[in-house]
Formats: C-alpha cells, structure tokens, sequence
DNA sequence: CCGATCATGTAATTAGTTACATGATTCG
DNA sequence: CGAATCATGTAACTAATTACATGATCGG
C-alpha cells in the first residue's frame, strides 16, 4: 500500500523477536540474554536466531536499529519496533496458525522402553529426573519473585501475563514432581 | 571383539527404532504407525526416521531384516532386534544422556507477547488450546484403556510401563485445562 | 593471568518435517 | 470412481544447535 516493505517475517522466530522487542528497544545481545531467561524455556531461541532476524525484520520495515557508540565495551545495535513492526506483530497474534504444543522428554522415552530394566535402573532415571524439576522450580520461582520489577516500559498487563506464564512453568514442574511420585509407588506396589 | 560390526547408532532416532522393534518383529511400515500412536507424543519420530535407520541398524548388526512377499499387498521386510541391539539398546537406556525435557508452546509464547491483546482475543486463544488439550486427552485416555490389549511378546512390565507413560500423558493434559482456567479467572479479576 | 561480561556475527552440522514417487487392493 | 490402506523409499527443505572467530575491559 505505502512505499516501504512492510511485508511479514517468513518464520516464527522473526515475529519472536518482534515480540522480545516489544518490550522495549535492545541490542541483540540483550534480546538473547532476555530470551534465555524467559520465551526459550517454552520455545527454541538463541542467540544465532536472534542475529539472523534482526537484520530482516529491519530490511521488511518492521525494526529500526540504531547504533551506539560505546567506550570501554564493544560498540551496539539498538533496535526498537516500528509501527508496522507492532501491526505485524498483532496480526501474528491474533491469526497465525502456530500448531499445537510438542513435548520431547526423554523419561518418558526411557520408561517407554525401559520393560528389559530393573527397578534400581528405572529409579535412577526417575531421581535424576526429580532433582532437574526441583532446580527449575527453584529457578522459576526466583524469576516469579523478580516479576514485579520491570521496566518502565513494561505495562500492568505485560507483567500479569509474564506471572502467568511463569505460574504455568512452576506448576508444570509440580507435575513432573508428583509424577514421578505416582511411578514410584506404583511400581513399588507391583 | 567379535568379527561383526557391534558398533552403537549414531543418533537418538536409531535407538528409539530399536526400542519400538524390542515390542516384537515388525516392518517399517508397522514401526511407523505403532511410534505414531506412542512414541511420537513425546519424541520426534517420522517415517523418514524409520526408513533411514533400518538399514543402518541393519549393517551395525542391531537388527535383523527378512523380506516376506505378500499377495493382493506389497511384499514387506520384517525386522527384529539382535542380541548385540538388545545389549546397545540397554546401554543407552542406562546410560546415554539425553539432556532435560524441552516444550514447544505457541500459547505460552503468545501469552508472553500478549499485552496488545484484547480480554476477546486472548480468551478465543485459550478456548481453542483448551479445546485441543480436551481432544487429546480423550485420545490418550482410549489408547489407556486399549493399553491391556497387548502382543504376546509384550511383558507384564512393560505394559505397566506403558500405562504410566500414557497416565502422564493424561495428566499433563489436565494440568493444561486447569492453567486455561487459572489464567481466565486471573485476567477476569484483574 | 584467568575467567566472566560485553558485543556481533558466520559457518558448519544435526535434527526434523514435508513433499515426491509408485502401485495394487479394498471399501463405500 | 475416489479415498483409504498397505508398503517402501528418497529428496528437498526448514528449523535448531553448536562451534568458530574476534577483541576490549574488569574483578579476583
């Protein structure tokens, strides 16, 4: 319709970065160390994502970056969301088909498998599986009681569904506690 | 030691063909469909997977294959584990690290990005992930109770195994209906 | 002096998905 | 007559991880 490309990112790490950086301008090196404690624990983000959308999502229109200069420290790249950056993204949101969840747990591989294993093998498994769980619990526990600190960019309701979505590891987490609490037992019995 | 190539599979995908064929003798065919109903709900695994491992399987001396010519059908060739994949497939199953649990959420990673959205547009999104954590649940709760109904070759343990993995299967999903309602009485409230 | 942090990128590789290709038979 | 099932494979592609490469500064 205008003059300038405001054609959409071709994949889903695109419009994630999009969204990492609607919540206020950063360097790729800030957006991965945001990923990393947030959106990678429930969808695949890394650093070579990260600096391989940024200059795509800026050649569509959707991010303008900005460098700054810096003494002592490498010099940066700020980017922050245009407009038609922040339409592509809702338009994301609320219309793109992203699939239904997938799971890859390597437990319940094992225990799929595990008929020819003793019950000292399996238990292994299953304590090595419990204490991994509690140290994300632990973590994401840190994170819930450091919600409340953000940004002034940050709005009321972006904190409310960041708790949420961090009620939602710490509960998965639970699971997978009181899980491997239920095989215990029921291996034990038979 | 021997004179036959004992050697391991190199990826996760070879080890999870030679379990499913540690069930009793099948085709690729068969694999494809018995990993589509189990399996394949917690790890990764594809026709193009099975193909592609068989014969590599095969030359390591893991798994045996026999071609059966068929009438009306096309013929097929059945493969079963060796006593070299039974020992591999326990090796790994003791002591291949597989690393920790990873979850794909295209929900969580909108809810995450959502403080654009309207109280309409998140609850169209969370009615229609409750709706497929509901279907699924059904789906895993039919395979549970068919869970009985089991091959010969299949042990008691194993089908006690089975069940616990489609338990958690089942209760993961619950465990998704019951956030979808969290969140909705959260972002009602606030 | 060693490791961490800041900072940006690319290259190489492995993993995973989807499409293509073929062909007989059975069921509605 | 069209779709599904049986059956095996390959090719093409997209997605994701890990390694490589560089270089200053700061704290212990």
């Amino acid at each position: 319709m205008g003059r300038q490309d405001h054609s959409q990112p071709a994949s889903t790490a695109g419009f994630v970065v999009l969204g990492l950086l609607g919540d206020g301008p950063r360097s790729g090196y800030d957006l991965a160390a945001l990923a990393g404690r947030t959106v990678a624990h429930f969808w695949p983000v890394t650093r070579s994502h990260i600096y391989g959308e940024l200059p795509r999502l800026e050649e569509a229109g959707l991010v303008r970056g900005r460098d700054v200069p810096q003494e002592g420290v490498p010099d940066k790249r700020i980017y922050r969301v245009t407009a038609a950056g922040r339409k592509a993204l809702h338009q994301w949101l609320t219309h793109a088909d992203l699939g239904e969840p997938r799971l890859h747990h390597p437990l319940l591989l094992r225990l799929f498998f595990g008929s020819a294993l003793d019950a000292g093998e399996i238990d292994a498994r299953l304590a090595e599986h419990a204490q991994t769980a509690q140290a994300r619990r632990a973590l994401y526990q840190t994170y819930l009681a450091r919600a409340g600190e953000a940004r002034a960019e940050t709005s009321a309701q972006a904190i409310r569904l960041r708790q949420l979505v961090l009620r939602y590891a710490i509960r998965r987490q639970d699971e997978e506690l009181a899980w491997v609490e239920e095989v215990r037992k029921t291996l034990a019995e038979g």
